[in-house]
DNA sequence: GGCCAGGAGAAAA
DNA sequence: TTTTCTCATGGC
């Protein structure tokens, strides 16, 4: 009898997994030598591929059925028409081709809320290979292991709690720098208000930003993160350092305050902004990139 | 070895 | 209210 490997497949258009998990949304997805992408999502392991049209995904802890169809429906924002998106956003801003068209495959996905607040507070004055880094340190620490490959484990991102119960000096040790009092004192905060903080997609984008901004190690930067990635808001527009660097050269916006960049950008791309910011922080930093090489 | 990173917080202006 | 300084860590 055949060894039965169940099987997810989706037709899709408008995607491509290599940009959708090196555009810097998620932190927990590798290459595999297969060509195949290996990642943790939540309390699920999972390899995913292309094959023409078609997005296969295999999970590796989990039944395949209508439930996980329904997850990676949702976590892969397949039910958004990024055709029409794109065309909307070419209509505002037709200077975006370049961006639009590089990254086109690219997709928004809807991470979860807790896990996008502890790895973006990470992400400060950080390069990315190293926030994945310290993601997978703190999982393996504080998470609980989900999965087995022969001598590898794999570990869920720790829950509020987990990390709420940690001590400081123990985090210490995991190298996460000045950051990890940050990451101590919010999984506090966000334990002691579990209900307040589910309640945050109830409110308006303002109220739920003004709500992120009051956590330990959360500026405007990094609540927009939350925001767009972890919350579904994609009227949010992270501003770093490539997203700035490149406003600044498509747009004359050198000696342009904060709030006149925000004006500027709500009147060019109004609420698809979060995508455009996403269209363009691949773009900027992956041409940036292969220029060093 | 200096520079920089998906910046935030605190001090200073 | 807006600018400047400092912060821990490691890849390049």
């Amino acid at each position: 009898m055949f060894n039965e490997v169940k099987m997810i497949a989706f037709h899709v258009i408008n995607l491509d997994l290599k940009q959708i998990f090196e555009c810097g949304q998620a932190f927990r997805w590798e290459l595999t030598t297969e060509g195949k992408w290996l990642g943790v999502v939540g309390n699920r392991v999972a390899l995913c591929w292309q094959e023409e049209e078609r997005l296969l995904i295999e999970p590796l802890n989990h039944e395949a059925g209508q439930r996980e169809t329904a997850f990676w429906r949702h976590y892969f924002d397949l039910d958004r028409d990024y055709e029409a998106l794109k065309a909307t956003l070419y209509e505002r801003s037709p200077d975006l081709e370049d961006a639009l068209a590089f990254g086109s495959g690219i997709r928004i996905l809807n991470q979860d809320f807790f896990e996008m607040t502890m790895t973006f507070i990470l992400s400060s004055n950080n390069h990315i290979p190293r926030i994945k880094q310290l993601v997978e340190r703190l999982s393996e620490s504080y998470g609980q292991p989900i999965h087995r490959i022969g001598e590898r484990v794999f570990y869920s991102f720790p829950s509020p709690e987990a990390l709420a119960g940690a001590q400081l000096e123990d985090l210490r040790q995991l190298g996460l720098g000045y950051r990890d009092a940050y990451v101590l004192e919010t999984a506090r905060a966000i334990t002691a208000d579990a209900k307040g903080f589910e309640a945050l997609k109830k409110l308006s984008f303002q109220e739920a930003k003004a709500s992120l901004l009051t956590l330990s190690g959360v500026g405007p930067k990094v609540a927009d993160c939350i925001l767009l990635f972890g919350l579904g808001r994609h009227e949010a527009f992270p501003i770093d350092t490539w997203v700035k660097k490149t406003l600044v050269r498509r747009y004359q916006l050198e000696a342009a305050s904060q709030k006149a960049i925000e004006a500027f950008v709500e009147a060019r791309f109004g609420d698809l902004k979060g995508f455009a910011q996403q269209f363009l922080f691949y773009f900027e930093r992956e041409n940036e990139r292969s220029k060093a090489k």
